[in-house]
DNA sequence: TCATAGCTGTACCATAGAGTACGAATTTGC
DNA sequence: GCAAATTCGTACTCTATGGTACAGCTATGA
């Protein structure tokens, strides 16, 4: 009796829903690749076939428009990012298996234009930059906080604080896709690896207990 | 004889010095405020007074201006940055020193606004981001470098690669941007403080070798 | 004093944008 | 099959933009 297989959306109401996904999607790959200024609606109309009326009935404004692509690009990167952590009881290797993860996925071109439009519009539509931060960043740091925090309990990372270390290794991961963002460095598998060894070996040296 | 007293230049050729300098001041005004497209040539005109003839004169287009802007934001950057790692022989209090001033110099409203339009702007002008990176970040990373040269040869840090310590610490130091970019996390003493001494404790942790 | 380089103001052009209006065609639910 | 909900295409308004043209004004330099 769940609603997959006993449908309660209509026909009208199934194609509405495609209808939208499909206006959002285009409207992602042109906000990303033009920014907000630079993406026209009308030329959106254009691509999407139909009329402006439709688009117009969909979202009320470029705005409303700007804010639903906002609101797909970190629900679908906080859908991805969540099952970077695994369950391993290796430290080292997950956190170097995480940073490589973490890298990929940063290094895709639609990662580094999300990063961009986000970066560039934030001042303009403050909504951006926070939003994207508290549903896609944020989460990331709180899960890689508690996995940390296993580790700090086990004895094997020093007993401080488990958020700050998690945002300490995000900032390093993250400080990658700066040179990506100014169009310095490539997002070559070699430079990637090497920059994941480096933050987890820096993160390692800095937090891991001694052994022994 | 040298050209502070007797001046070669023309009265003339002063103020129309002066003048491009107005312009170009405006310019990043705007430009830093409302990004690329957001800025109008026409508005500029009316805030700088004078004709559009005019301002076409000294820039003949909105491209060639941009160029300009950001040819001065980075240079003024590379100035202020150049100054920050004194000659003391005290690692640890000289990285915390440097830390401090550059995330103070970073904290700056112009300076989160040049990033936000950097980084907004060079995925469609890719000189943007490479002249940022080449003429401001690149200098402060070579800079560091050196300094930290000194202190692996005389055995307080490991013999590892330089530039690459300097790459790590100052990607550190950038990830603080990122929130303040996305308008999370404020710019206040407090936190500077408080994350100078973590970026610069991690790093020491990191690679200072262990005495004695 | 005077020729002139440079400035001003304003009108203008071509293009483009967001958003509206509306009658005709099409798809849907029943 | 029919009424209602959507969608379509197109034409339209209003505002703005980068850039040009031009006639008159002003400071400069000799």
């Amino acid at each position: 009796m769940n609603d997959t297989d006993k449908p309660t959306i209509s026909r009208r109401e199934q194609s509405k829903q495609n209808r939208r996904d499909a206006i959002v999607q285009a409207a992602r790959a042109s906000f990303l690749e033009n920014g907000y200024a630079g993406t026209s609606m009308s030329a959106l109309v254009h691509t999407l076939g139909g009329s402006k009326q439709t688009l117009w009935s969909y979202f009320r404004s470029k705005e409303e428009l700007f804010a639903a692509v906002i609101e797909e690009v970190t629900s679908s990167f906080r859908a991805e990012l969540s099952q970077l952590l695994t369950g391993s009881d290796d430290l080292q290797r997950s956190l170097l298996d995480f940073c490589r993860s973490f890298l990929r996925r940063l290094d895709a071109d639609d990662a580094v234009a999300a990063w961009r439009l986000v970066a560039g519009e934030s001042g303009r539509f403050p909504e951006v930059g926070r939003i994207f931060y508290e549903r896609a960043v944020r989460l990331t740091e709180t899960t890689l906080a508690q996995f940390l925090a296993r580790f700090i309990a086990s004895g094997e990372l020093r007993e401080e604080s488990a958020p700050r270390m998690a945002e300490l290794l995000l900032g390093l991961c993250a400080s990658r896709q700066n040179k990506r963002l100014w169009g310095v460095g490539t997002g070559d598998e070699a430079s990637r690896e090497a920059d994941a060894i480096a933050y987890s070996g820096m993160f390692l040296r800095a937090f891991a207990r001694e052994k022994g």
